[in-house]
DNA sequence: GCGAAAATGGACACCGGTGTCAAAACCAAT
DNA sequence: ATTGGTTTTGACACCGGTGTCCATTTTCGC
């Protein structure tokens, strides 16, 4: 019996069951080469007395922990939490946990900060999300102090075991294929930031589907947005205010469109009927705008799922894809232009 | 030199140092016993070797991790995130990480679940997210297994120790004040879920308000909502639907109140001309809808905070309250009722 | 029934820290 | 120089697991 208060060890169930703790830790680890009885005497005892190894203890033997980090700059709180559900179907049934980290971006000393966590809390792996996936050296980072990473990306970041891929600029292809059928030709395009790779497939995903259909794309119907909902605002009454207006209107993202949503309304402009808007990610506020929008899914937990198989699993990786789809979400922002364009 | 590849342990310091282990450790931890010149030698073989403590074999040797754990069941992405980074706030320049956990509320055996998880992590501490910090089942099995845990919650659900409070009655009788006092009479509710401690609060203090302005509340004014926008769009379907309808509706939530809004909208009731709504939560939502939303906002970030602080350092009581204001965000969804009322 | 191989289980060291307690070093006073 | 008291340091065991390697038992072919 162990002490009153403390969890039982190893060495207690050892005593209990009269064989040595090796033999309790091969019980554990479900080693082969045990007689089934005496496997068996062993788990009634461990049953018994509730004994579950201390994940410490095994972390300091093995010489590595069971501990993944997430490292994110909140691009959006429901794709920071679905990717989160993700890993935690890849690692429910295992010892793993999941360690969350918010980096800033922003913040000159980032790399020393994400480097004083890792080398501090020596983590397994960590799964890094837009936009801070993007980052090479922090990908560096991580090889150096010899932390496991996969990056979610929207583009070719890394070798297929790093990367966990959606495809956006075939998504946004066919944003633009379904305007077109609808009978739109004048398809503007609200940009994300510089030096962001998912906004970079994105337009380019607009640019070549637009030249596909041969329809041209002026300067004045791009416009910068830094994925924030007043960008969003501000770059589609830019649009909206010259004289031979968009009929349609793709945003790189949907809290931008949201914001499109605004501008138009401001000036009396009607959803769909004057104006079709198109945004990306199929974020809560897609569905709950209204007129419900019309936008981009990408399977965003299995993603996550796949990610945290990709660390904690590698031998099947057969089974984790790094690429998924994005694809089409057809609500109510979308019509064919009117009648007197 | 400690061997290729390997992180210098305190071994590979101590021998550089000329020191015994015991030393090293008495430097990390910050021991009065020292003399500055051993120290200073110690911390400048530290600083070259770049080593760090590994947490593991600490965890081990204390009989106790550095691991806090956020167990919650996605109300809100964002109020999960932001309660995240207040968390992340008070342990950034410590040795804790925080763990999170999302727990399926519904699920019969979640109880086991969270068991299994506790034991098998044995983390220092847990906080518990509405709605499933009101489980007052939870909050025993934290004790049983000896793991530390702070409650967030809109009640005196504990004792101040494990207890972040929000006044969410307070807030939702000052709604009901602002309403009343543009002239508003006949005030709707859009309840939250029945079980959950929020969406009593916020009815009560609904009732009390309105009852001091000696205002009735008919059962035709109280709908039933889950807290999902569909259940709010259903309750403001049929609040409308009377034939002397409400010239205001409070929701318990942003959620339900953006339904309510596509409701409105729906029966060509303009907001916040002919109905003025008012939500609860001030998420993102809020502030993106159309028109923007007066709603109640609550220092989730630095709840955060304070929740991580009463667990890792519950000496600075003091400096993390349990108590926080919820506050009225006036924006543009609410108005003095029309005349014809 | 014998010896050899295979199956099984235990002793012991080790992972990288910390606690205990005694030894060593230091200092002033005798 | 010796003593005694305080400060500073180190030896050693321990936390709760796992790896290595060897001893014992069982199984099997002949």
């Amino acid at each position: 019996m162990s002490k009153h208060g403390a969890a039982p060890t190893i060495n207690d169930v050892a005593r209990e069951a009269g064989v040595s703790k090796k033999t309790v830790s091969r019980v554990i680890n479900r080693s082969p080469l045990l007689k089934a009885e005496t496997r068996e005497k062993v788990e009634r005892v461990i049953a018994e007395l509730g004994y579950t190894p201390n994940p410490q203890a095994r972390a300091l033997a093995l010489r590595r922990n069971f501990l993944l980090g997430l490292l994110h700059h909140n691009p959006n709180a429901q794709t920071v939490l679905n990717f989160q559900e993700g890993v935690l179907d890849a690692i429910r049934s295992t010892e793993f946990a999941l360690v969350v980290r918010p980096v800033d971006r922003h913040s000159p000393d980032m790399l020393d900060d994400v480097r004083r966590f890792l080398e501090l809390q020596r983590l397994y792996g960590v799964l890094l999300l837009p936009p801070i996936s993007e980052n090479d050296e922090l990908a560096a980072l991580c090889r150096e102090v010899g932390c496991g990473y996969v990056r979610m990306g929207s583009a070719a970041l890394d070798e297929a075991e790093h990367l966990v891929q959606s495809n956006d600029r075939e998504a946004v292809e066919a944003v633009v294929d379904h305007l077109v059928e609808l009978g739109h030709r004048r398809i503007a395009i609200i940009c994300g930031p510089e030096g962001f790779r998912s906004a970079l497939e994105r337009r380019e995903g607009f640019l070549a589907a637009m030249h596909r259909h041969g329809l041209e794309v002026p300067e004045s119907a791009m416009a910068p947005g830094t994925y924030r909902f007043n960008s969003g605002m501000e770059a589609a009454a830019q649009l909206l205010s010259g004289d031979r207006r968009p009929t349609a209107i793709f945003a790189s993202n949907d809290e931008m469109a949201s914001g499109a949503f605004h501008a138009a309304r401001e000036r009396g402009i009607a959803v769909p009927g004057d104006l079709s808007i198109v945004g990306f990610d199929d974020s809560p506020i897609a569905a709950h705008i209204w007129p419900p929008m019309t936008t981009v899914g990408w399977p965003i937990r299995e993603m996550g799922r796949a990610a945290a198989l990709k660390l904690v699993a590698p031998d099947h990786e057969l089974a984790a894809p790094s690429q998924f789809p994005a694809r089409l979400v057809r609500r109510e922002s979308v019509a064919p232009p009117p009648d007197d364009f």
